[in-house]
DNA sequence: TTGATAAATCAGAATGGTTCCGATTTGCAA
DNA sequence: TTGCAAATCGGAACCATTCTGATTTATCAA
C-alpha cells in the first residue's frame, strides 16, 4: 500500500477527494507506523488548525474498512498504521514509538488443527517490546 | 487457579477480606470465562445493590496485579477471566459468550530467532470466532 | 461555467467505559 | 474494645470516541 494506491481505493469507491484527507494519508504514510488517533489530530491540527476530531476518527474509520490502513489496540488505545503489502504477516511493536517490524511467522495451519469445528473469525499475534532506537 | 488459592494470594499480600471481594471472586470463578467489568459489577448489583462502580473497576485491577485475573481487550472494552493453571498457553475466544479455549501452540522461540536483539517484553496470541454453542 | 446534490466537515453535545476524590464505613491488629 | 489503615461509597471528572444537526464543498450533469 502506497499514498498512490490509497488515493485511487478512495476513488474507486466514489469517496471525495479533499485536502484534509490526502493529508491524513500522507502523514500516515511517511510516518509508517502505528499511531494512536490523537496523534494524528494533533499532526493535522498544524495543517488544518480547526479540523474537526471528528473528521479525523471519521476518516480513520474509513479507511479501516477500505483496508488502506490497519488497527490495533494498544493500552487501550485504537492505533493506526498504513497496512503492509507482504502477504498474511504478523507484527512485533514498538511500545514506546509504534515502530513495527513484520514476523513471518503464523501458527494458524497448527492451531486449526486443534480447534476443528470451532467458526474461526480471526487471529491477532502481536509481539511488544522496544526497538533499537528505544531500547535505552 | 481456584477460590481458595485466590483468597490466599490476597490474604497473604495483607488485603482484606470482604464480602464483596470474596463474592467477585466467586463469580469469576464459576463463569471461567472472559467478562465484562459491566458484567461484573451487574451480577454484583444482584448481591450488592447498591456497590459501586469503582469496587468493581479498583477490586478487578488489584486482581490483575496479584495474577488472579487475566484481562484482555475485546472489542475496545476490558475483560476478565480465573487465570489459568496450565502452563503458557493462549486463547480461542468466543467473540459471543466469552468463552475460551486452550491452544497449545506458541511460535516464540522460532519468533525471536526472528528478532534478536530487541527487547521483547511481551507477546499476545489470540484466535476469536464463535464457539459450538453460540454457532448458530 | 453554473447549479444541484450528496458527501464532507464543523462545533459542540453526548456517550460509555473507566478513574479519581473526599467522606464514610469496616476489617483487623494491638 | 479501640485505633487506624484499607475498603467502599457516591458522584464528579476524564478521555477516547461517536453522534447530531447545521454549514460548506467536491463533483458532475446541464
Amino acid at each position: 500500500m502506497n499514498l498512490q494506491e490509497a488515493i485511487r481505493i478512495l476513488k474507486e469507491h466514489g469517496y471525495k477527494y479533499t485536502g484534509r484527507r490526502v493529508d491524513m494519508l500522507e502523514f500516515l504514510a511517511e510516518e509508517d507506523r502505528y499511531l494512536t488517533a490523537r496523534e494524528i489530530l494533533e499532526e493535522m491540527r498544524e495543517i488544518y488548525p480547526g479540523i474537526s476530531v471528528d473528521t479525523v476518527y471519521r476518516n480513520l474509520a474509513l479507511y479501516t474498512e477500505l483496508g488502506i490502513l490497519e488497527e490495533t489496540e494498544l493500552g487501550g488505545e485504537k492505533h493506526y498504521r498504513f497496512i503492509c503489502d507482504a502477504g498474511h504477516h504478523h507484527h512485533f511493536i514498538c511500545l514506546n514509538c509504534g515502530k513495527t517490524l513484520e514476523i513471518h511467522v503464523c501458527p494458524m495451519e497448527e492451531v486449526k488443527k486443534e480447534l476443528h469445528g470451532l467458526t474461526i473469525q480471526d487471529h491477532k499475534f502481536e509481539i511488544y517490546g522496544y526497538c533499537h532506537d528505544c531500547t535505552v
